[in-house]
RNA sequence: GGUUUCCUGGCCGAGUGGUUAGGCACAGCUCUGCAAAAGCUGCUACAGCGGUUCGAAUCCGCUCGAAACCUCCA
């Protein structure tokens, strides 16, 4: 493995930026906590991922080999009313709970393909690791960390907390003290010795169908055990970086990493990542309160909250264009903005990617073009190692695009950039909003799309004789035919070009 | 109520003790048969009030406003 370039990282834990230094050189072991599946992904979800599909493309791209778990859950979630997420989806649909969980697991797939993110190396089922989180339940039970009750089994957070100072509230930033006296009136709480405990075995009530043996009853692990069990079965007790929504800082985090300490005696994660929120029309998207906008709404146009549609790739650049510890507020200009922004520097791409290369312009020097460009490639790359600042790095592509299309315009001579400075933009730029953005060209995507190559390589073979014999009558007839298919025509100085608006 | 964070130009959004981030929109120009595209130019902001400093949007304090968490949520 090679040294890598000096990655930074805001981490949680210390609230700042730090130097990343994976446990093992050149690997890194990531986990981030998933969906729970029991409806339909929200967008809030798409961004999370996203980003985190970003941050692991990122590491690859650094040359780390990266093991990256996410989790389903698929039971575990308690809802307000004490329910089992997974059940009450049955009860609602008619269905198995486990059929429930595999319908939108198939969903949430989906929509993951659509965003274009690369697929997870392990994504562990949380009712695939019962065996695990109960023995976890028993290991920390041992170490005198957690009590019985009645069947079901309480992490003791009182205990705990003396026994490791400084730990819980280490994700939260949370002040113990404050969670005794702030933690709200609930109902079904008689049996815990303190508010802030927590249930890591849950003993089942007649109505709960999703339910497993225990040594103390039959019942359901409780929700922040499966990310504990499942990442230290696949990444070890401790591994390297933590990721998830803001929102689960507390209190899944901070009882996850209670759970863990609680079983090994060491911290899970040395660095803990969490994504900032999603925002429409300036408050947090939810699932409960009905303020929320569906990835499919988005690309259909049929919410009430956009004027259009907006393709995927225009969503996922949108997000890019925001740093990932922002929140980002969906508005339709917003969204008008970034699809602009995306078709504009894919186009750019194609332009450049299809610049003649010729070696026999090298005059052997390297000029302020040359040097410009460059230390912008060096902005880029210096602000995604920034704690993954793709907002600078699409500032730094953009101010490379200039020149790009000032190259193909001849605005600038061909000389005054070096050939291999040519390649390495090409290079560059495939890299970022391929490999590491994961955009894809939509315009290119299309099955259709050799038979429509042929199609206007006709049409506008047409327009050009008619524009030559300064017929322009047949010329913009057929420039405003393809302008209402949505095609645009380009008319440049070496010719005709197009693309689909 | 407690804890924390945020408030950037018409809009979206980076940044951060001293230099125009970038995008979108808008205006003018170049190119063009016209238009579009592209390029160039213009628009130079950091909620308010104090303080620290040679210098603050950037640090500190207060105020206003907003958000998140404290309860399931990415």
């Amino acid at each position: 493995m090679t040294e890598q370039r000096p990655l930074k990282i805001h981490n949680t834990l210390s609230g700042k930026k730090e130097e990343f230094r994976p446990i093992t050189p050149g690997y890194v072991g990531m986990y981030v906590c998933g969906p729970t599946v029991y409806n339909d992904v929200h967008l809030g979800n798409c961004r999370t991922f996203c980003s985190f599909d970003m941050i692991y493309r990122y590491l690859l791209h650094l040359g780390y080999k990266v093991r990256y778990v996410r989790n389903i859950t698929d039971v575990g979630h308690l809802t307000d009313d004490g329910e089992d997420r997974m059940a009450k989806g049955a009860k609602v649909a008619q269905l198995e709970p486990m059929e429930v969980a595999q319908r939108y697991t198939v969903g949430f797939h989906d929509m993951m393909r659509i965003f274009n993110t690369l697929p997870p190396s392990i994504e562990p089922r949380a009712t695939g690791h019962i065996p695990e989180q109960i023995e976890m339940v028993q290991t920390i039970l041992e170490r005198g960390l957690a009590y019985e009750r009645n069947g079901s089994v309480y992490f003791d957070v009182p205990k705990f907390a003396a026994e490791n100072e400084g730990v819980y509230g280490s994700v939260s930033g949370r002040v113990l003290e404050d969670l005794y006296t702030e933690t709200r009136e609930l109902k079904s709480q008689e049996e815990k010795n303190h508010p802030a405990d927590f249930a890591i075995w849950m003993k089942a009530r007649p109505q709960d169908l999703m339910v497993w043996n225990s040594p103390w009853s039959v019942g359901f692990p409780g929700w922040h055990l499966e990310c504990s069990a499942m990442s230290t079965k696949y990444l070890g007790k401790t591994f390297d970086i933590h990721g998830g929504g803001n929102d689960l800082k507390f209190p899944h985090h901070e009882n996850e990493v209670a759970q863990n300490h609680g079983a090994c005696g060491c911290h899970p994660a040395n660095f803990w990542m969490h994504t900032n929120m999603l925002l429409l029309n300036g408050k947090k998207m939810s699932k409960s309160d009905g303020n929320t906008i569906s990835p499919t709404e988005l690309f259909t146009g049929t919410s009430e909250h956009t004027s259009k549609p907006y393709s995927p790739m225009a969503v996922r650049f949108f997000m890019l264009m925001a740093h990932y510890r922002s929140t980002l507020d969906i508005t339709d200009d917003g969204l008008m903005a970034a699809e602009k922004g995306f078709l504009k520097i894919m186009e750019t791409n194609r332009i450049l990617q299809n610049l003649p290369v010729n070696a026999r312009d090298f005059d052997g020097s390297e000029s302020d073009t040359d040097r410009a460009i460059l230390a912008l490639i060096h902005d880029a790359f210096a602000g995604m190692d920034d704690d993954f600042n793709t907002a600078i790095a699409i500032a730094s592509l953009n101010e490379m695009g200039s020149f790009i299309h000032k190259l193909a315009n001849q605005q600038i001579a061909p000389g005054e950039i070096s050939p291999w400075v040519i390649e390495r933009l090409k290079t560059v730029f495939s890299t970022f909003l391929f490999d590491i953005f994961g955009l894809q060209d939509e315009s290119a995507n299309s099955n259709d799309s050799g038979t429509l190559e042929g199609l206007m390589g006709l049409i506008l073979e047409i327009r050009g004789q008619a524009r030559a014999q300064k017929d322009w009558a047949t010329s913009d007839k057929i420039r405003d035919g393809l302008s209402a298919a949505g095609i645009t025509v380009k008319d440049g100085k070496d010719g005709v070009t197009w693309a689909k608006a």
